[in-house]
DNA sequence: GACCGCCAACTTTTT
DNA sequence: GTTGGCGGTC
């Protein structure tokens, strides 16, 4: 039933049988496509069958070994490269292999069908058996049904076992109807973002009577994102789990599934569990994959969470072939459900696996590298691995404090001019070659209004998207309406847009109209129409409206796209004869001109206006690139993101998450503070286990870096509108003394004037003369790190080692006593602690406060401001 | 239906 | 400090 009479199985089958037949070289190989690996790489090149583990760390190579892997199946073993699964989890890392892949020397003739991210690749799988995903209910309806055979046998049923997949894996004949009235999803199915998701939801939470003030549609988005994760579908959830969002989680999924299953709909998360799903309870279907994809290439095994598991063990179950790449210690993503686990366990899921790391690294310098690792090597709990390079020893890892956010950002903005000119034997680099890493965006806006006061050239990497635009977004939903009108969520976003008087109310009576009926909002906009059940204005606009939506719908089913050879996302679109064929681009056209959206924003006189019919214009355009409207949308929904690099050189500010995959020769590391690097969230939320995801960043942060890392922290911040006093953060205390070269910050070189230059002689009197210098480092992970010898034992925990004390400061004060800083005024203190003090300021309010940052208050007028 | 003002939130983010 | 969402009012 699925197979046979499939075109889109026909057509692969057949495209297989012409290109395997291509595929026994005709073409010889280029001879020395093994050459130029090194002996760990070419090992996992050769290692061709059943289960490999490629441990890449960073900077070693993975890509080329994992596209010389491809060069190998195909020309060793005749494997054409469309029977090749290769899964990423971006688009960026999909089009680098294909990219690679395409102008390597290797000589593939055929392409990659089937490389593309997790997402991708679950559509097109998807979109062939969208049928087979229904309601949750049981099937009353009696049709051809199959017998499932219970033939999985998990090669780790602990692992199972552990997640809780193993009493739900079938093991009876399931009932499977080809009648169409069930509910299924149909082959059209729109995939809805978040922003469609969440207002979904609050819908379902608004009507479920809940209090959506308390019981936001965010925390049951995260909550049931998370379940999808885990491929729980709702029958699933463990009961432990069930008294989320006020006991009401799992029925609120369940609606919402349902809701999904209505609107013809699916999220993200669906998009692999409803595969995981199929493969699960239809072993026909299951087994013609196994088949296609003879061979299973994994990227970032690291971040796949558990229902990616399950989707690649089922796939793989039968030949295990399959080579996971990854690296346990950039596990960055377990806050969005990543099991690092996953990678840990891989030997136990797939027993006889072969290990191979990858351990040269060609990218950094050893100074950068012994930096990281003497981080990275305090997590427990890793595979282990030691990278080595045969590079000489350049430059060590450069450390900084500064007073506060503003002068760090003063500084960098310094140093990247610096670094521009050139400086001793450090060469002059383009400033595309430096880069910002931050731990968190709003981190960046010091950086932006710094560089922009100088007039330094500058991108952020994960700004607004031009996808996520207001006008685009209500484009893309006249294009979702016209090609599934089944989309209420679109319906909604665009019935008013431009105005069409039609408000709350009418919106309201559509919606019951159509809850009366069970229909789509469409046909209860018909149906209340039909009775007259809207007076005035409305009616006659709402009429124009829907009468646009049929004629755009019946466009697209006549317009009959041509089928894309080699695309990532293929549309599949059903294979009906043209027959008014406008051609998708001249039909978006026409749909923005006549539902009078451009006309809307050509009226519009607010400055905005003429950006957003540009942004529209170059929606159009981009539509070219692609064969039906459907393509371009789904292109849209998975890939969010237009590469539209700017011709000049600028400096990349990003975040250490957006930075994995990368280097550059220069990188800064700004904001190494407690609470902000291993941040505060994370250790609250995630304990221990949060801590290490946040050394592994840093971790990722610092091997970002080839020739020169410059880390560096601030004593003050201003977070959220407070100043705020900041603590160097323990991974700083965790670099390794003998890599790390320590820089003094401009403002403490001791002259005459700036602040803390005379806050620090004003109580340097009271001190020693290093406080002149040296206040910054003043803290206690900074004098920990300067005292610290080799032997010092690394696992002792970190409030034993906070408990360090300075002498001087608490000799120098007393609970009581009157003390001034410099950002917050006057204040007294309340308690003392190691060599922090608790103060209560006269007007910023109580803080935890270092000692050196004050000075007792009968001084202040020693200081010179 | 449009506008104003108040209050709360406020990592990381791909698909 | 900034932004966004919601509720109130005109």
């Amino acid at each position: 039933m699925i197979d046979d009479d499939d075109p889109f199985e026909a057509a692969v089958s057949l495209s297989q049988m012409a290109l395997g037949r291509r595929a026994m070289p005709a073409d010889a190989p280029p001879e020395d496509y093994l050459a130029g690996l090194n002996p760990a790489q070419r090992e996992a090149v050769l290692a061709l069958d059943g289960p490999v583990l490629m441990l890449a760390g960073a900077g070693t190579g993975k890509t080329k070994t994992l596209m010389t892997r491809v060069a190998h199946l195909y020309w060793h073993k005749h494997v054409p490269s469309d029977q090749i699964l290769a899964v990423t989890f971006t688009n960026k890392a999909a089009l680098e292999m294909r990219k690679r892949l395409e102008n390597s020397p290797f000589g593939i003739k055929t392409p990659m069908k089937w490389m593309g991210t997790f997402h991708a690749v679950s559509v097109k799988i998807l979109r062939r058996h969208a049928e087979l995903v229904v309601g949750a209910q049981p099937s009353k309806v009696s049709g051809p049904s199959i017998k499932v055979r219970n033939d999985l046998k998990p090669h780790s049923n602990e692992a199972l076992a552990e997640i809780g997949m193993l009493e739900g894996a079938p093991n009876s004949s399931y009932e499977v109807h080809s009648n169409t009235d069930r509910l299924h999803l149909k082959s059209n199915f729109t995939i809805l973002d978040t922003d469609d998701q969440l207002r979904l939801m609050k819908q379902l939470i608004v009507a479920a009577n809940i209090d959506e003030k308390r019981w936001p549609a965010r925390l049951l988005a995260g909550i049931i994102d998370g379940w999808k994760n885990r491929a729980l579908t709702p029958d699933r959830v463990p009961s432990s789990e069930a008294s989320a969002f006020n006991n009401r989680a799992t029925e609120l999924y369940e609606a919402y599934q349902q809701r999904l299953l209505a609107l013809n709909a699916t999220d993200f998360g669906d998009l692999l569990l409803h595969c995981v799903t199929i493969f699960q309870k239809y072993p026909d279907v299951l087994e013609s994959y196994q088949r296609r994809f003879r061979y299973i290439l994994v990227d970032e095994y690291q971040d796949t969470n558990v229902c990616q598991y399950l989707w690649l063990r089922l796939l793989a179950q039968a030949h295990k072939n399959i080579c996971c790449v990854g690296d346990d210690d950039q596990s960055i993503y377990g806050w969005r459900g990543a099991e690092v686990g996953n990678i840990l366990r891989f030997e136990k899921d797939f027993p006889g696996a072969q290990v191979i790391r990858l351990e040269q690294n060609y990218r950094s310098t050893p100074h950068i590298l012994a930096a990281a690792s003497g981080i990275i090597a305090r997590n427990e709990g890793r595979l282990g691995k030691t990278l080595w390079t045969d590079e000489k020893d350049g430059e060590k890892v450069r450390l900084i404090g500064h007073w506060d956010g503003d002068e760090e950002a003063r500084w960098i903005g310094e140093e990247l001019e610096g670094l521009q000119r050139g400086r001793g034997h450090f060469e002059p680099h383009s400033l595309e070659d430096m880069a910002i890493l931050v731990r968190a965006s709003h981190q960046m806006r010091a950086f932006e209004d710094r560089f922009l006061t100088i007039g330094l050239p500058y991108r952020v990497i994960g700004g607004p998207k031009f996808y996520e635009r207001q006008e685009i977004r209500d484009a893309m939903a006249y294009f979702r309406l016209a090609v599934s009108p089944d989309d209420d969520l679109a319906f909604e976003r665009v019935v008013n847009v431009p105005k069409r008087g039609l408000g709350d109310k009418a919106v309201q009576s559509i919606q019951l109209e159509a809850r009366a009926q069970g229909s789509n909002l469409v046909e209860g906009a018909r149906g209340l129409l039909a009775r007259s059940g809207l007076g005035g204005k409305g009616a006659g606009q709402l009429r124009g409206f829907i009468d646009g939506i049929d004629r755009w719908h019946e466009a697209v089913l006549g317009a009959r796209p041509a089928l894309p050879e080699d695309t990532l996302i293929e549309p599949m679109l059903p294979d009906t004869p043209p027959a008014n064929d406008m051609g998708h681009v001249r039909l978006a056209e026409t749909i923005l001109e006549e539902s009078g959206y451009v006309s809307m924003w050509q009226n519009d006189k607010t400055p905005e206006a003429p950006g957003r019919l540009e942004n529209l214009k170059e929606l159009v355009n981009a539509l070219e690139k692609f064969d039906s409207l459907q393509g371009f949308l789904e292109h849209v929904s998975l890939i969010m993101d237009t590469d539209r690099q700017e011709a000049d050189e600028q400096v990349t500010i990003m975040t250490l998450h957006a930075a994995k995959g990368l280097e550059f020769p220069i990188v800064f590391l700004p904001g190494w503070e407690e609470g902000f690097l291993p941040s505060q969230r994370s250790m609250d939320e995630s304990g221990n286990k949060g801590l290490e995801e946040e050394r592994r960043l840093a971790y990722v942060g610092i091997t970002r870096a080839e020739k020169l890392c410059t880390i560096s922290f601030a004593s003050n911040r201003l977070y959220f509108g407070r100043w705020q006093s900041q603590l160097p953060s323990r991974f700083i205390d965790e670099l390794p003394a003998k890599h790390v070269e320590v820089l003094t910050a401009p403002s403490l070189y001791g002259g005459g004037y700036g602040a803390a230059a005379g806050f620090g002689s004003g109580y340097g009197s009271a001190v020693e003369d290093r406080a002149t210098k040296a206040d910054v480092y003043n803290s206690p992970g900074w004098r920990r790190m300067q005292e610290r010898s080799a032997a010092r034992p690394v696992s002792q925990p970190r409030e034993a080692r906070g408990m360090t004390i300075d002498a001087v400061a608490l000799s120098a004060y007393v609970i009581g006593d009157r003390v001034f800083h410099q950002k917050f005024g006057y204040g007294e203190v309340m308690g003392i602690e190691g060599d922090k003090l608790d103060i209560e300021f006269d007007h910023a309010g109580a803080k935890k406060i270092v000692a050196r940052w004050v000075i007792p208050a009968h001084q202040v007028s020693d200081v010179p401001f």
